[in-house]
DNA sequence: CTGAAAGCGCTAACAA
DNA sequence: TTGTTAGCGCTTTCAG
């Protein structure tokens, strides 16, 4: 006993133990077809008692399914792929569908190898963070027969379907409320992540917009690694010493943002009369400073969702519109006057 | 063409593609026995030119090797657990390894759902938060024949192997540190969660080891939901509201410590001369805030290193320690006076 | 170094 | 309502 080599039990060793045959079993494990109430009664007993626990894996191989959804993310630390998750898992959860992470730390070769890893489980569907994917991933995507869906960006060309919103578009409408509210000399700060494309295209656009208005970006800064509150602050302090003239500050993020925010507040400046200051993400964590940082949402969960009920369509084989954009809205906070001054 | 249903490649493709028995190439795909160079190339080359991906079903079920852990937390929104999910990840990336994780949101019932689930894939292992779970998770567990490790709690009897700090101790070393700096009207401030077992731990030793100091808890506050930092601030101020003696708050989390950190400030409070506050976790995303909260480090990614490697070693068939305790290090931050006042 | 045969544990399809 | 048969796509084992 003590020594014996570990073997899981068997749909036969149900079907011995309940004098039923294995495909019974089987159909009643599933809840698949008619069974008797006694034989269901006895396969159960008989299941429970020897602690039964089904192997999927031979399902799987054997029905040719897989309840499985991978969702790859760029990051788990960065608290917008939580909650993106959260819509996705609420979707998902009454469908029979599981979802399944894998991270990519933003790093293509990365992500080409979860996304390889997570399709030789021939998952029913896949979710994946942007649009930009190496040529090789993009055509495993594609190859793999199954939906896929694209989140949290719609600028560009999706392999299938796509949800979420326009960075580039987020980037242009902030920069024209920060103009119509009379700001001028605009410096930006962000994280030094050339493969951060989103927030890239919303810088893009940012400074598309201010160009337009006969403005352009006056200072720029960018950070990498620490804590992004304290970068904030210290970014804000080395900008600000350099360009004492600045009058607004666009963080690429709301976390930086509040660094900035809490620097400000500290030296007495005024914001939003003196500086203003905005964010990206909404982020409901910082909801307890003592301002509130103007920011933009981006219809995290709501994006979750969708793409999860894009691929339980699919799995179901129904149609499923393919490309949904979301509009996030501004939010203007305390940190951003709201007339032309 | 267009209409044809869709078939993944299989390992006879790429045999007939190269004009190499199937068995080869699997050899050649898995770097296993010996391949002639030719061999190799024209069986790389075929699959490469197909864009085959190996079906890992079939090769689970063949080799009854499964390369997966199943990594199951209460939630990926507290912080605390992406850095576990840090640490293991980590590790186990060398070893050929891959968690997977399951998400219980502080629910037994569905904590076993999830357990349940990830054990018919027969995972290499399980790591899991905690020690208290239901009777069915347990016997789940026991049964399985793979390593189990529990982490991130050792006050309790682990089903196998468990790393982690003891709760109850760092409740015990806090209420130490606190009297000895000389406070004696202490507020408890914490969320209403009957089911994290680890805040609960903190709290009887924290209350114990004030007990023994012949002091008590003079006032204490529980909350739900929403965010957290905005909570603390909201509590602190119904507290002190209520209970203007107080002289020391403790939070049982880092967030709402923050929340009432900010407050104190904003009220001009002497912190921490005229109220101590302290929390719990050692949060780096907090390091930006005006003055640095006392906490004590919870060892998250070392936790998640250790149960990681705990795994690998059994997986390879080695021997493993099976209990770990790691000692968390008070951080005195500024808001907890160091010498008797 | 390469190949053929036998199964992993389950389910689809069909038969009784 | 229940049982039988044949695989699912791969790897193990053993034979060349």
């Amino acid at each position: 006993m003590a020594n014996e080599v570990h073997r899981s039990l068997t749909l036969r060793d149900v079907s011995e133990a309940s004098g039923v045959s294995e495909m019974t079993v089987s159909r009643v494990l599933r809840n698949r077809g008619d069974v008797s109430d006694r034989t269901r009664e006895k396969v159960l007993q008989a299941a429970k008692e020897l602690g039964y626990v089904p192997n999927k894996i031979a399902g799987a191989l054997a029905s040719q399914r897989v309840n499985l959804v991978a969702v790859i993310i760029p990051s788990l630390s960065n608290m917008v792929f939580p909650e993106v998750l959260g819509g996705i898992s609420e979707v998902l959860e009454d469908t029979g569908l599981q979802p399944v992470v894998g991270v990519t730390d933003y790093i293509p070769e990365k992500e080409e190898k979860v996304l390889y890893e997570m399709l030789s489980w021939r998952p029913s569907g896949v979710i994946i963070a942007g649009l930009e994917h190496t040529e090789a991933a993009k055509a495993m995507m594609r190859s793999a027969g199954i939906p896929v869906v694209e989140i949290m960006d719609i600028d560009g060309t999706p392999v299938d379907a796509a949800v979420g919103i326009s960075h580039r578009r987020a980037g242009r409408k902030m920069a024209k409320q920060i103009l119509k509210a009379g700001y001028e000399k605009i410096g930006f700060l962000g994280t030094k992540m050339p493969l951060d494309h989103r927030a890239r295209k919303r810088f893009e656009g940012f400074t598309e917009a201010l160009a337009k208005g006969g403005v352009e970006v006056h200072d720029q800064e960018f950070y990498s690694g620490g804590s992004a509150l304290a970068k904030g602050r210290e970014m804000t302090e080395m900008m600000l010493n350099r360009s004492p003239d600045l009058d607004f500050l666009y963080y690429s993020n709301d976390m930086i943002g509040a660094g900035g925010l809490l620097y400000l507040l500290d030296q007495g400046i005024d914001v939003p009369g003196q500086i203003g200051l905005a964010g990206f993400n909404g982020v409901e964590l910082l909801d307890g400073l003592p301002r509130r940082l103007a920011t933009m949402d981006a219809c995290r969960r709501a994006s979750g969702r969708k793409a999860a009920k894009i691929i339980a369509a699919r799995v179901a084989g129904e149609e499923a519109k393919s490309l949904i954009e979301l509009t996030p809205k501004i939010d203007f906070g305390d940190t951003l006057k709201r007339k032309k001054s």
